[in-house]
DNA sequence: GATTCGTGGAG
DNA sequence: TCTCCAAGAAT
């Protein structure tokens, strides 16, 4: 956009903001604890789901000496759904830093609220200009895809580009306003399929609207192809453990894992199940199928066929003599495991 | 820069 | 049922 325009641009988005922006319940009585559990909230969370979860939050713990005094279970508790759990748990840990370092005083300074666990260059944007007014830039996903079509940009362009933009455009004075208009504009107009153009405040800027580019604009990744993998794991448990074998070339990540084997073409679980048991435990350990888990990891759509088994005594003592197997208990078992489709698998036994 | 972290909305 | 993707951060 050419500099003479900008200032066109502004002042037609935040009139169409004002008379449009929706009523959500972080936009009354924006304090910055306020504006920042939300902005939490809202990472990779629409808004709609977003909603209940906040107004429980912020009734339960209002403010930032009640969640920092707050034991970590009931904020997860109060998470629980939303997925995303280092949220709840950074949420936190920051909580008691500011209370530590600024005696509970929400900091107001860029790069001291970009220092926070959990809040990185878009968050500290965003409460910095939210809460605070400053002219910070922040660029979501919905203001990316409102820069390229605004801009007619048909090729991939490195995420410098979106955040030069916000920084010529964010207004001195009104950055709380110009920012969210940019981002209601985008979850509400310019919609990532059909969007409506006819009721876009800025649509004579829009060099996609001008070439009717639209639906080609922003250019869709070419995402990697969908595998679908079936694997069987093994939960075996001896004296209240759990076995765990080392991960050495599987594609689920960790360097400890629950037994795993991929279940060949041609083969079904149950004999994939029984070679394992085979190469394992010689296949003298009765093992029993309890479920089947669907998960994903980037590009693999899993189906994890769990198997279940108690050990003895003999085999638990070959098993420890080979050194690459570990029995954890309970409390080990969350730090040990990285994969969540192994928790996931633990989780499914205690049931 | 690429991956991983969850869950649900919407077409 | 299937796909894309959502007010991203951390590594």
């Amino acid at each position: 956009m050419k500099p003479e325009k900008i200032e066109g641009f502004r002042n037609s988005l935040l009139k169409w903001y004002h008379k449009h922006r929706r009523p959500l319940p972080w936009r009354m009585n924006p304090t910055p604890y306020r504006v920042w559990i939300s902005e939490i909230m809202l990472q990779q969370t629409q808004v709609k789901s977003a909603i209940p979860y906040f107004n429980r939050f912020v009734k339960r713990l209002p403010d930032i000496a009640s969640l920092a005094q707050a034991p970590v279970e009931e904020i997860l508790a109060l998470w629980s759904g939303l997925g995303y759990y280092s949220r709840a748990r950074n949420l936190h840990k920051a909580a008691r830093k500011i209370l530590e370092y600024w005696g509970g005083i929400f900091p107001n300074e860029y790069k001291t609220v970009l220092s926070l666990p959990g809040i990185g260059r878009y968050t500290a944007g965003a409460i910095c200009s939210i809460a605070f007014n400053q002219p910070q830039p922040v660029v979501d996903g919905n203001i990316r895809r409102v820069i390229v079509r605004l801009n007619g940009i048909r090729s991939y362009i490195p995420e410098k580009y979106f955040w030069d933009r916000m920084t010529e455009w964010v207004p001195w004075e009104k950055a709380s306003e110009f920012n969210q208009a940019m981002m209601e504009l985008g979850a509400t107009i310019c919609l990532p399929a059909q969007p409506l153009c006819p009721r876009c405040p800025v649509r004579r800027y829009c060099l996609a609207k001008k070439q009717n580019l639209q639906s080609t604009i922003p250019l869709t990744k070419p995402r990697k192809a969908i595998v679908k993998v079936g694997v069987v794991i093994l939960v075996i448990r001896y004296r209240g453990k759990v076995l765990l074998t080392r991960q050495d070339d599987s594609f689920i990540p960790g360097k400890w894992g629950l037994p795993v084997r991929i279940v060949p073409s041609g083969q079904s679980p149950e004999e994939t199940a029984q070679s394992l048991n085979n190469k394992l435990f010689g296949g003298r350990l009765p093992i029993e199928s309890l479920a089947v888990l669907k998960h994903s990891i980037t590009h693999n759509r899993i189906s994890a066929h769990i198997y279940t088994g108690n050990a003895t005594g003999i085999i638990s003592e070959l098993l420890e003599a080979e050194g690459r197997t570990y029995w954890a208990n309970d409390l080990q078992l969350d730090g040990m495991l990285t994969s969540s489709l192994f928790r996931k698998a633990v989780q499914r036994c205690r049931k």
